[in-house]
DNA sequence: GCCTAATTTATTGTTGACAATATTGTCGGC
DNA sequence: GCCGACAATATTGTCAACAATAAATTAGGC
């Protein structure tokens, strides 16, 4: 078997790495991508990178014009809005979801994830931080017992990637994100699910906020 | 400009094209899909076929083993209910968002997809049933102002495809379908959100009740 | 006659070369 | 010196041939 040489798998892999390239800030919106020199970066074929591309495109990571290439996406202020309102509807439903109080074995395996979380932040190792972040909002939300509703919550989330350019490596920021992560713990061994959706809401909201003052006073564009 | 023989269209046309076929039920759960037959039906390159089948699986509406082939989804029991719960969360979510009473020009262009879908059932042409029926949905949730709300309605709305299989072709139920996007288009004139949000839900029923029906006594799988 | 192993066939996966297109750079006219 | 046409370059799009894999079939041994 193929490893990883698999062409499936190196797919995916390019994939995830490109998301992360965005969510640490390393890939600017409007970013050019081309294909000739993510093949050499990935030592692979073009015809990867292509099927890359095409993913997040579909994904709506990725702007792709026909012969001239493939760029970040970038969201303007409306599409910003209709996104986190989008990430609201998705998040709050699915917290209502979950089954009150949450089973031991989920808890430990948040807790655990929280307690990475914290720990890549004391290192400031923002690759790990990330990796932990995203496992965590998986697990918790995989929880409501509706894939669908989950892997929409996912696709919205690596969106919202393109937002919070900065956010995700702001300390302060993380730290607040870190404590928030305890406190939905916390509510999944309460009783009360808008207390945990209301969590849930309020954690998005940083990133947003983040945008609104960057982006208020510049020009639309 | 090439005008439909251009690749990312011709991909686009047979995504189109199959998708069709799902909704009109001459193509089965389980059945294979060949990339050289299709090649051969679309009188193109086993490589747009490919790539159609690339993205068809993205939407959660073909399977693809590495070396075996591609097959029509099939849903399990479990599966259903949750792609239908989530469609009640997501429809009723926009029908809640739309601005009511709804802009005359909205209701008028919907009003008129209301007769071009009455027409069709009356003249039998299940083709243009489909047709005016998902531009019918289409145009009613784009009204709630928020696109990856109304792109997820969508994406949902083509996986529920798979699930009605003889609904869509069976006459009782395309005129009660007809007649709730009548009662739709009223409520849209209304000013009362949740009730033209109940219209929405109860009009996705039959079709899952039709699966219930039909699976709920047959053997798992 | 039936089970296992080798062979054939059907199908998908991969690659490299070439074609099409857009962008950039250059040159002459005014 | 500025503008448009033309050439050069960079980049993406397409294709057909070949390789790899899994399923179906046949042949051989017991």
């Amino acid at each position: 078997m193929g490893r990883d040489s698999n062409s499936q798998n190196s797919v995916q892999h390019i994939v995830r790495s490109l998301e992360v390239d965005i969510v640490l800030g390393r890939l600017y919106p409007r970013e050019r991508l081309v294909e000739e020199q993510l093949a050499k970066r990935f030592e692979t074929s073009r015809h990867v990178v292509r099927q890359a591309l095409l993913e997040l495109e579909i994904a709506g990571l990725v702007l792709r014009e026909a012969n001239k290439g493939s760029t970040i996406c970038e969201y303007g202020a409306e599409e910003v809005r209709q996104l986190y309102q989008m990430r609201e509807i998705v998040e709050r439903q699915a917290a209502m979801l979950i089954k009150l109080p949450a089973a031991p074995e989920s808890l430990e395996l948040l807790a655990g994830i929280c307690e990475q979380h914290a720990a890549a932040i004391e290192d400031s190792d923002m690759l790990r931080v990330v990796a932990a972040n995203k496992q965590f909002h998986q697990v918790l939300y995989r929880m409501c017992g509706n894939n669908f509703l989950a892997d929409v919550i996912d696709e919205m989330a690596k969106k919202a990637n393109l937002v919070r350019f900065t956010s995700s490596t702001d300390l302060a920021l993380l730290k607040q994100a870190r404590d928030e992560h305890y406190q939905v713990v916390n509510a999944l061994k309460g009783n009360d699910n808008s207390v945990l959706a209301d969590i849930c809401v309020k954690h998005m909201q940083p990133s947003r906020q983040m945008y609104l003052e960057k982006r208020g006073h510049l020009s639309p564009q």
